[in-house]
DNA sequence: AACCAACGGTTCATCTAGTGAACCAGCGAC
DNA sequence: GTCGCTGGTTCACTAGATGAACCGTTGGTT
């Protein structure tokens, strides 16, 4: 790989990120480079403003707001984005709960977008949340619709518990992943966070490729099974709306 | 400055987040470099998944998603956002309307978190977005906080209108920056976007300085004069809150 | 249909600029 | 008092970044 001290410095970032707020040693060791080339590259990225000491702990650093800003637009301005909003915002509308947009980011769903819901008992997610595959109705429905290698590569891998109902034996996923590819939609009881129960669908780009998957979520107490098949289903309709968009059925251009 | 290969892989970076997409001769001459050396950059930071070439047109390079994830971190577990999230929370649905989280960035208004309201008819600004501070009640009201030398520097600049109702002579704003301070809250109809009216105020870090603001905002037609006051004293409100628990009037420490 | 100018991308000799082992000073635990 | 950690500094060495000049294509003009 070419231009190493590059490469260093965006391992640093990433680092940054990580393990907030972080110390010098503690980021030297975490990226295996020498104090004083982590060091150089701080003080860099701080000079461009990407990166800055603390104000409440000496020596510790953080990202700051302009590395979010330059990197919002990233996501901003993409094709999944532009075609998700406004079909989502419908969903919003009809099922008054929060909905997600959320897309595959190295093994985990990275949430994109967000729309609230008005009620006043209420779910919060950041946006730019990575959640687990496993433990999440966005990632589940992503994997539902995944080609089978990925799949089998992602349960095969350590696959965390984030609560006592997060599923993580391989073989009952892999049954869940059935059910979802069935039924239309994931549902997810409380395996992320506990009291919260989501419902997903995948969405799909051009070629018919998983793209990314949206979600309706809130508290167990309001979403419950009674209601999974009509939240399903108008998160299914909204989902093919977005990905017919995305020209994932197109029969011009492959 | 040192690390230059690095300086200029940040300016290439954050020369892609604003031209994308973006081809390799344009972003060489926006950095200034030689296309040869962009180029090894845009490689380079393509092996470690902050950008790729769309796949919409051959030879553009954008921005990823994994740029976004690992820099959303820099402002969520920020001191700021934890501070202003309950408040925020109660400040929507007290009014029912859209309100916005946003911090300084570089002469722009970062927009770092949204509560969104039930209506139907609502605004929508994506997180990250940047706004011009003479243009948002956000910017206004930061200003207002802002000490006296930053805000002459700021209305010295160039001056953008967004809208035939964006004020953008300086004396004007200076006096719209007067009223808010005596009022506590910015007013901005229509500047920032067409049918848009929003309230701004702003917060307080510790020692007093200003640190970000908070707004209320909705279409021009729900958001009336005769609601300004109302909805600029609650701002008003939770402002002080999220002031007070960012140490903004703490007497202990300076 | 011949031209031109711009595009994305490649090459390679030059020498700048990044590296990292060894080094401080300061702090808290025991 | 001293050990082990911290954040931070120094500097000789040479690995690695640089950029002028190059190529093959494409799309618009005349």
């Amino acid at each position: 790989m070419s231009t190493q001290s590059v490469v260093t410095a965006i391992r640093v970032l990433e680092a940054v990120s990580d393990n907030q707020p972080a110390g010098l040693s503690e980021l030297s060791r975490e990226v295996d480079v020498p104090k004083a080339t982590v060091l150089r590259m701080l003080r860099t990225l701080g000079e461009l403003g990407w990166v800055a000491q603390s104000e409440a702990q000496a020596g510790k650093w953080v990202l700051t707001n302009h590395a979010f800003a330059v990197a919002s637009r990233g996501s901003s301005g993409s094709v999944i984005r532009d075609a998700a909003m406004g079909p989502l915002n419908a969903l919003q509308l009809d099922t008054t709960e929060t909905v997600h947009l959320a897309v595959p980011d190295r093994g985990y769903m990275l949430i994109i977008e967000r729309l609230d819901t008005p009620h006043v008992l209420r779910a919060f997610l950041p946006l730019g949340s990575r959640l687990p595959m496993h433990a999440s109705s966005t990632g589940m429905a992503y994997l539902s619709a995944a080609d089978e290698a990925f799949v089998d590569d992602y349960l095969a891998g350590p696959l965390e518990a984030l609560t006592p109902q997060t599923v993580v034996d391989p073989a009952r996923l892999q049954a869940m992943i059935a059910d979802t590819r069935a039924r239309g939609y994931s549902i997810n009881e409380q395996g992320l966070s506990t009291g919260i129960t989501s419902i997903g669908v995948p969405l799909l780009g051009s070629g018919g490729v998983a793209a990314g998957s949206i979600s309706i979520s809130g508290p167990s107490s309001r979403i419950v099974p009674a209601k999974y098949q009509e939240y399903g289903e108008a998160a299914a309709g909204t989902a093919l709306e977005i990905s017919r968009a995305l020209g994932a059925f197109s029969t011009k251009g492959y």
